[in-house]
DNA sequence: CTAGGGCTTCCACTGCGCTGGAAGGTCAAG
DNA sequence: CTTGACCTTCCAGCGCAGTGGAAGCCCTAG
């Protein structure tokens, strides 16, 4: 099929087929004496294992790198599973940032209503936004 | 003071005490006759304020804004406490969206153990990410 | 024959918060 | 006078996952 359909079958846009071929998460397929691309059936289970993989939050770099084991060493099981470890602990992590800093921003409310907006001095901008917040910038990884 | 007196009071970097400038979040300071620019006390302040307001999940972008609000308008409380609001409520999105992914991803590792690997089939790369995951891909922002 | 929809490539751009480097000016110490 | 630390500007790039657009080819229907 062309890449018009194989987009419609997977939801995606004939543009991000294209990025993920270049991205080395879809093979280069077949072309058409007319330089068309002609995609096989294997491809759209490749697109949805590559968005079954992005929904497990793994990067299209880490995917690649689980395709070439694939096809280099065959099942490429206790690879995904230390991916996903890291990725849980990652998670974990991540969690637990946005938690701390949410309860930061909770503290910051309700601590403003006890504020006078008479004492608020130009340099500091805005007394509501202390210099001491606890949490550090969260990584956006 | 010149920049990089500021910057190691502040911690930050010179290039990044450019930055902000840049990114209208520190006024531009007066110069010498060289060129240098030259800061005065305020600047200390301006920057813990920036460096506050970024540890509560605010973006320069939005740090400018809240600056502009009280150089023109006075006391920027209720834009801040907006802003904050908004982002409480941003952050319960994505704990909870991380939450979900994390629980998805221990349902994946779990489950691994019980797969066979001889079931799986080359197209789809690794069986223990199957098509049928069901959580969407995580927003960066 | 022409219009159109689909396809090709390539290059640039998005957002965000910096960071790196080049080419050059300034200033104090030795 | 020279060295070296410090400063200036400007331009470029990072990472990530695409998205937008231009210029041009392919194919079919009317």
């Amino acid at each position: 099929m062309r890449i018009g359909q194989l987009a419609a079958r997977t939801g995606l846009t004939t543009k991000t087929i294209r990025f993920y071929e270049s991205a080395g998460v879809l093979p280069a397929p077949a072309r058409r004496p007319s330089g068309y691309r002609d995609y096989d059936e294997d491809a759209v289970d490749r697109l949805a294992f590559v968005k079954a993989a992005q929904a497990a939050g793994l990067s299209l770099a880490e995917i690649r790198e689980i395709i070439t084991v694939r096809a280099s060493s065959g099942a490429p099981c206790q690879h995904v599973l230390a991916l996903l470890d890291s990725h849980a602990a990652d998670l974990d992590r991540r969690i637990a940032e946005l938690t701390a800093l949410r309860a930061d921003v909770e503290r910051l409310r309700s601590r403003a209503g006890t504020l006078d907006p008479a004492t608020c001095s130009p340099a500091a901008v805005c007394q509501v936004i202390p210099a001491d917040v606890v949490a550090q910038p969260v990584p956006t990884t």
